[in-house]
DNA sequence: CCTTGTCAAGAGCGGTGCTCTCATTTGTTG
DNA sequence: CAACAAATGAGAGCACCGCTCTTGACAAGG
C-alpha cells in the first residue's frame, strides 16, 4: 500500500509507536500510558511523536482495535480448531479463548472491558467492526446448531418482556437469523455472563483465596452457560 | 468517638475530603482523581492534604471502602424490603439495587468492579468487610430459600470438577452453610453474571442502539439467573 | 539547483503527586 | 495566665504528564 519511501518509513513509525504503547500498555495498564514514554523507548523527543499520532486519545483507539483485532483471532482460531458440528465444543473453546487471553493482556482486556477510560470516548466508527468479532462467533455458533437441530430445548427459558421483542427482532433481522428470540435473549446473558466470569477472575474480585481451582471454576460455569442456551443437555 | 477538639476538627477535615473526593471521582472518574483539585475545593493549598490523607492510594482506598458500604446499604435496604419467605423477589431485589446504584453512580461502580486502578492494590484489611457485603447477602437469600424446602431442583447443574470442591466445602464451612456444592458452584456464576450484565451497561459494551428496552433486558436476565439457583420454577 | 514538504528538537504552559522547610495557629499543661 | 509542644497551613521545589509552538535540518521532486 505506502508506495513512496516517505509514506513507508512514516507507516514504519506510526506501527512502531503502536508496538510501544502495547507495551507499556500491557505492563503498566491504560491510566499510565504516556505519550512521553513511548517517545523515550522511540528514542525521539516527546513532540516528535505527535507527527504521527494527533494525541493520546488516538494512540488509545490504535491499540483498542490492535486489541480488539488479537483477541478475535486468538477466539477465530480457537473456534475453528473445532469440527463444525461440534457446537458445544466450539463454544467452549470460544468461552476459554477468551479467558486465556484476558489472562494473558489484562491491562488490555482491562481497556477493553473494564471501566472506560475517563474522558476517552471510542470512536464508534473505527472500532465497532473489531470490537463485535467476538459476540458475532458467539451467535454464529449459537445460529449454525440451531439450524442444525443441535439445539436442547431444556434450556431455561424466561418469558422474553414484550418490550425487549423489538431490539430482539431488529437483531434478527439485521443478522437474517433463525434462532427464536427467547434463545437470543438467552445467548445475550450468556454473552455478559462469559465476559462477567473472566472479569472477575482477571480483575481480581474473587479474594485472593476464595478459589484456588479457577480452571475447573471457569469450566464449570461453560458447562452451565452451555446448558443454558441448549448446547448441552 | 473523637474527644478532644482537635481530634473532632481533623476528623471533620477528613470527612470533607472524602466527600470531596467522592463529587471529584462521581464526576470526573477515578483516574482523574486528583488530591490537588480536592484541596483547590477544600480552600486549602495542596501539601496541606497529605496532613489528612497519606497519598492518594490512601484516598482512593478511603472511596472504595465508601462506595461499596454504600452498594451494600442500598441493596441491604432494597432486600429488606421484600418479605423474606419471598426468596425470588429477594434475589431480585438484590439485582436491581446493584444495577440502580451502578447506573446512578458509573465512575464509582467503575472504581469497585472495573479495570483496576494501574499502581494501585486494595489492602485487603480495610475492604473485605465492606466488599463482601453483597456477596454474602446473595448466598444468605439462596441460604435461607434452601433451609426452607422453596428452591426447585430443575435448575440446570453441572457436575462439579472435583479440583473444585475443595474450594466449595471451604466456604461451606466457614459460612456453616447447607446448600449443596453444586448449588454454591450455581450461585458464583449467577453472581459473577449479575455482575457481567450490569457491567455491559454501566461500561457501554452494548453498542449504542442494540438494545433500547434495557430495562427489560435485565429483568428477563434476572428472571433466567433465578432460575438458574432454583429461585423460580 | 532550489523550492517545497517533512521531520526532530527545544522551549514553554499548565497540570499532576509528593517532599521539604518554615512560620503560624491551637490546645494543653505547668 | 503564660509557656510550651504539637498540629497545621503555606510555599517552594522536583520530576513527571499532555500538548503547542517555533526553529532549524534535511530529503524529494520539479
Amino acid at each position: 500500500m505506502p508506495r513512496t519511501p516517505r509514506e513507508r518509513a512514516r507507516a514504519q513509525t506510526v506501527a512502531d509507536i503502536v508496538r510501544l504503547g502495547r507495551e507499556h500498555l500491557a505492563s503498566h495498564g491504560a491510566a499510565a500510558l504516556s505519550l512521553r514514554a513511548v517517545a523515550r523507548d522511540l528514542g525521539v523527543v516527546s513532540s516528535a511523536v505527535y507527527r504521527y499520532v494527533a494525541n493520546r486519545d488516538e494512540l488509545l483507539t490504535l491499540l483498542l482495535v490492535d486489541a480488539y483485532d488479537e483477541l478475535g483471532d486468538a477466539v477465530d482460531m480457537a473456534v475453528e480448531a473445532v469440527p463444525p458440528r461440534d457446537h458445544a465444543g466450539r463454544f467452549k473453546a470460544l468461552g476459554r479463548a477468551v479467558r486465556d487471553w484476558a489472562l494473558r493482556e489484562p491491562a488490555r482486556y482491562g481497556l477493553l472491558f473494564g471501566s472506560p477510560v475517563p474522558g476517552y470516548q471510542a470512536p464508534a466508527g473505527r472500532t465497532t467492526t473489531s470490537g463485535t468479532r467476538v459476540v458475532y462467533s458467539l451467535i454464529g455458533i449459537l445460529e449454525a446448531a440451531y439450524r442444525a437441530g443441535g439445539l436442547m430445548t431444556a434450556a431455561p427459558t424466561a418469558v422474553v418482556p414484550s418490550a425487549l421483542s423489538p431490539d430482539l427482532e431488529t437483531i434478527r433481522n439485521e443478522l437474517g437469523l433463525a434462532v427464536p428470540e427467547g434463545l437470543l435473549a438467552n445467548g445475550a446473558l450468556v454473552w455478559t455472563s462469559l465476559f462477567g466470569t473472566v472479569s472477575f477472575e482477571v480483575f481480581g474480585q474473587y479474594g485472593a483465596d476464595t478459589f484456588s481451582a479457577r480452571d475447573e471454576l471457569f469450566e464449570h460455569h461453560l458447562a452451565v452457560l452451555a446448558k443454558l442456551v441448549g448446547l448441552e443437555a
